[in-house]
DNA sequence: GTTTGTGAAACCTTTCACAGCG
DNA sequence: CGCTGTGAAAGGTTTCACAAAC
């Protein structure tokens, strides 16, 4: 047996980052999951998601001893141990920079609330919207992003706005102290280390789309 | 020297994923430097993208020959090679499923057209949208989805409505033939092996970056 | 019986380092 | 010179397969 004891985590560094992002599909399918059955086992919960079941025992094991031998994963236990794990066992207060079309949808989306982040101010170069509440919160203009970010301590950001104005954005974000930085601009951003950040490009993810659609062999 | 010749493609089974992901960051770096250069050894554009540059040369060698020794890459000519590879050579038609907040935002997004994507019809349950045109898109009752996919020959499907609706919407993008989807809906589909599918999962997304905002090292 | 956790093997990806080209 | 393309080495990830636990 490790040395480890149960629930208690290894260095996140010799963690990979593939681990941590099928974590979050875990935790997704558990919170289905958990409505039906009280324990699940590596092979069922794999076949959800298309991996095998000693891909989820070796990606659990990473973090302690979850399951028991004969019986499986308890949901709860294993819901709980993913969220202290990711770190959303907490609430996180965020900033949208950006209120056009895309900005306003996710000012809307209620996935963000369900797992513990509250978008707690808007920002937008538009003075029209400036001032006005925007999916229930309220918009400001980008003079007033460091002074607000600070005063509501504001740790993450969503970058909403565009690509030629997403660099400027996100330094404004990171000279105001946020921790970390979810970019939807299609441009990579040259941040300092000790900011993180994630790009998402929209585009992008249609490209992969279209070569695995055109890749695929004829037989498939 | 290797037997392919400039430009021919090796089996696309054989190139690892990992790689077409980064084709797309490449496309995207390449149409920004292309407005001031007109050449990029692999050193630079690994540097605008964080990537080494042993791992630019190796991921776009797979593809064929399209560097020049002691210049670099001809920029043009490498935006055409790896739109080719995509398969955004040419144009694809696709559907929207969904026209709450995010489908709406998603129909008025002006980077799938530059990549060339065209959404060409969209489909929602609520009757009051049904018939009118958002952001210039014609929008159908899901009950006339098979019936426009086919008539209006849609090879990609975007999925963006509620989780519990989206396995059975996805089920009738299929059953009308698309190829492919884009699933914004947070829960994993069990499709067929001959329709390719990629998630995008805007909690998930922000999941990661908590976690490595709540792991980072002291002194980082 | 079932299912976990994990060494060991297999597989995959990145980096190193340099011959060879322009 | 500078830079590519690529063998070989290093590093990382997944699968196999089974002893131990229930």
């Amino acid at each position: 047996m490790s040395n480890r004891r149960k629930n208690e985590l290894v260095d996140p560094k010799e963690v990979p980052k593939a681990v941590v992002s099928r974590l979050s599909l875990y935790l997704r399918e558990l919170q289905h999951l958990r409505l039906n059955e009280s324990t699940v086992s590596s092979g069922t919960l794999g076949q959800k998601l298309g991996f095998s079941d000693a891909q989820v025992r070796r990606d659990l094991a990473y973090f302690g001893h979850f399951g028991q031998p004969g019986v499986g994963y308890r949901i709860d236990e294993l819901i709980d141990a993913i969220r202290r794990i990711l770190g959303t066992d907490r609430k996180w207060r965020v900033a949208m920079v950006g209120v056009g079309n895309l900005g306003r949808a996710l000012l809307g989306y209620r996935g963000f609330s369900s797992q513990g982040f509250t978008i707690v101010a808007a920002f937008d170069v538009d003075s029209s919207k400036v001032g006005r509440l925007v999916e229930g919160v309220q918009v400001y203009s980008l003079g007033e992003l460091e002074l607000v970010v600070r005063e509501k301590q504001i740790e993450l950001g969503l970058l909403a706005v565009p690509g030629k104005n997403a660099q400027q954005a996100a330094d404004r974000l990171v000279q105001a102290g946020v921790s970390g930085i979810l970019n939807f601009a299609p441009v990579t951003l040259n941040l300092p280390d000790n900011v993180s950040h994630i790009g998402v490009d929209l585009a992008t993810e249609l490209e992969q789309l279209c070569f695995s659609v055109a890749n695929r062999t004829p037989e498939d």
